[in-house]
DNA sequence: CTTAGGG
DNA sequence: CCCTAAG
């Protein structure tokens, strides 16, 4: 938001060029809130779980086999005992999609989340509200590979010893509670799970800035990339919001989620099942055979999905839509690159991507063929932590904008923000979260080492990631930044902040300075060549005033060094 | 941390 | 927007 508090109104005449000593300037209001940064980091599991549906033939270990019934290829699946770990759990009997009007071949899918409250803040109740994330994890394909289908209704407990709640039963999605556990999962080990949801509640040491925080962390980290981050986001404790990731997503990627969300989706372990299509499958059961042929194609349904580690961090202040869209960005980021996908046939890892699925042993000449599975590798050994400016934010901002910024506020998009997580100090090692992701890392990494991506790929990556969002000045923004300029000059920077800008979180005074800097361009080239948002002229012409006087200001402090400013004065 | 500028 | 040198 752009706050015009202290800027009054300002005519023609520009203010005397004083500037406060240092010393005189306020310190930092930055806020109250003080993040400390022992916060412990309150976690909440995120998980998807997943219903088996009229598949749920066998028992929870598995998967029993599909038979080829006509043209239809079919691949029986099973998991290994030694599995459980990853294990996606499966609803044997209990499977309240069974015989369910839905989707015939939907799986339900809840990712709900635990608000543990540590921090002090939060200590004594949660501080989000309950609130369910309506993103509904459903991409499927038609004729496609991959069906996800993520259905209403809880799928209650699912036998890990996580069900500590009940599980919502809301829409597919998001849901937490305000001190809810809801750990839907078939883990048999709480490191099983495969997220959390958790509000910051930290309190930095009383001088440390949010933004300077941001950067502290990076530095503890000690993770060269990602820096980036959301220094801004950070100005205000409880508006915080950070998706803890195993890895960090860049925002940029979020485009390819549909894409993604079609082929990839997972978590540690993808059930898939050969079929040819959507209808039931019961009629597909057979016994032996997993593979039929004549039909030369290989469908896969993905049957259960889970995020892995998924860590978010909102105030309690926070919007419940802006934690749904966090969790979707999470979501989306994270199928879409920060795992890669690994694949087992008959426990094996097939590794030559190169290889065809004949070749591979996925066809219909494969006797063999019994064991299919899909899992979701992280692209990187350290977790990382993600951050995000959720709407709620934004939307708080709004009430103070002008009507010609509302198009923008709202389509503001959270902002993420990575910054790394590195390798955990023994320094951070203490923070629950930190901890957390890494056992869980350790827990639920597969045995494959992941493939590294070349030194080149890693850092565009992370390059790409650590940038901030870009965030467009609105006029009302230029407007309030114009005035305040006005008024105190083009050297003053953090004063403008705090006069114009004291409560838009993501501008920095460098922002501000960076953004002057392009007005004066702006108002210099011709129209033709401006480009976004459209400034209008009147501003324009106020930008080259107020550059123009304060640019001759300066330069007559420079000229004359005392005495003369003195008498001019 | 702020500024000022280049990238 | 980022990064850095300077103060």
């Amino acid at each position: 938001m752009v706050s015009h508090k202290c800027v009054e109104e300002f005519s023609l005449q520009f203010p005397a060029n004083a500037r406060a000593p240092r010393s005189a300037r306020k310190k930092r209001s930055f806020k109250k809130e003080e993040i400390t940064e022992n916060d412990k980091t309150c976690a909440i599991d995120l998980l998807a779980t997943v219903a088996e549906n009229l598949l749920s033939e066998t028992g929870s270990s598995h998967m029993s086999i599909d038979k080829p019934v006509e043209d239809h290829c079919l691949v029986k699946e099973e998991f290994p005992v030694e599995d459980k770990p990853l294990k996606p759990a499966t609803l044997p009997e209990f499977n309240p999609y069974q015989g369910s009007s839905m989707s015939p071949c939907g799986f339900s899918s809840v990712i709900s989340g635990k608000v543990e409250i540590e921090a002090e803040g939060f200590s004594h109740s949660g501080g989000i509200d309950s609130c369910q994330a309506g993103q509904d994890l459903k991409p499927s394909v038609d004729g496609g590979a991959v069906v996800l289908d993520a259905r209403p209704n809880g799928v209650g407990s699912l036998g890990g010893s996580s069900s500590r709640t009940k599980v919502p039963s809301m829409g597919a999605g998001v849901s937490l509670g305000a001190l809810d556990d809801v750990h839907m999962f078939s883990r048999d080990d709480d490191e099983n799970f495969s997220g959390y949801i958790c509000p910051r509640v930290t309190k930095k040491s009383p001088r440390s800035v949010p933004r300077v925080g941001d950067r502290r962390i990076r530095k503890i980290l000690a993770s060269r990339h990602w820096k980036g981050g959301s220094r801004h986001s950070e100005a205000k404790s409880w508006r915080n919001y950070y998706l803890h990731h195993q890895r960090s997503y860049p925002i940029k990627k979020r485009k390819y989620f549909d894409h993604i969300s079609d082929s990839v989706s997972d978590d540690y372990r993808l059930r898939s099942k050969m079929q040819r299509g959507s209808r039931a499958v019961s009629t597909m059961k057979g016994p032996g055979a997993s593979f039929v042929s004549s039909d030369s194609h290989v469908r896969l349904r993905i049957k259960s999905f889970r995020v892995p580690e998924l860590f978010v961090e909102i105030p309690e202040t926070a919007t419940v839509g802006s934690l749904k869209r966090m969790v979707m960005e999470a979501v989306s980021t994270l199928l879409s690159d920060g795992h890669r996908v690994g694949l087992m046939v008959q426990g094996k890892k097939v590794r030559d991507d190169n290889k065809t699925l004949h070749q591979t042993g996925i066809s219909q000449d494969n006797t063999h063929l019994d064991s299919l599975d899909f899992s979701l590798e992280p692209s990187s050994e350290a977790p990382h932590l993600l951050s995000s400016n959720p709407s709620g934010h934004v939307c708080e901002e709004l009430s103070m904008c002008r009507t010609s910024d509302m198009d923008t506020l709202f389509k503001t998009e959270p902002d993420l923000a990575l910054f790394p997580s590195g390798s955990f100090d023994k320094e951070t090692a203490a923070d629950d979260s930190k901890a957390l992701v890494h056992a869980a890392l350790t827990e639920l990494s597969p045995p494959q080492p992941p493939r590294h991506k070349s030194n080149k790929q890693q850092q565009q990556q992370q390059q790409t990631a650590q940038r901030r969002m870009r965030r467009p000045f609105s006029v009302t923004e230029v407007e309030a930044l114009v005035q305040a300029v006005e008024k105190l000059g083009t050297g003053r920077w953090r004063d403008v902040k705090h006069s114009a800008f004291e409560d838009a979180d993501h501008r920095t005074y460098v922002d501000l300075k960076d953004k002057w800097k392009t007005l004066v361009h702006t108002a210099k080239i011709s129209p033709q060549q401006r480009r976004g948002e459209p400034v209008p002229q009147e501003l324009l012409n106020r930008v080259l005033n107020a550059h123009g006087y304060w640019s001759q200001q300066h330069m007559e402090t420079l000229a004359l060094p005392k005495p003369e400013s003195v008498l001019l004065l």
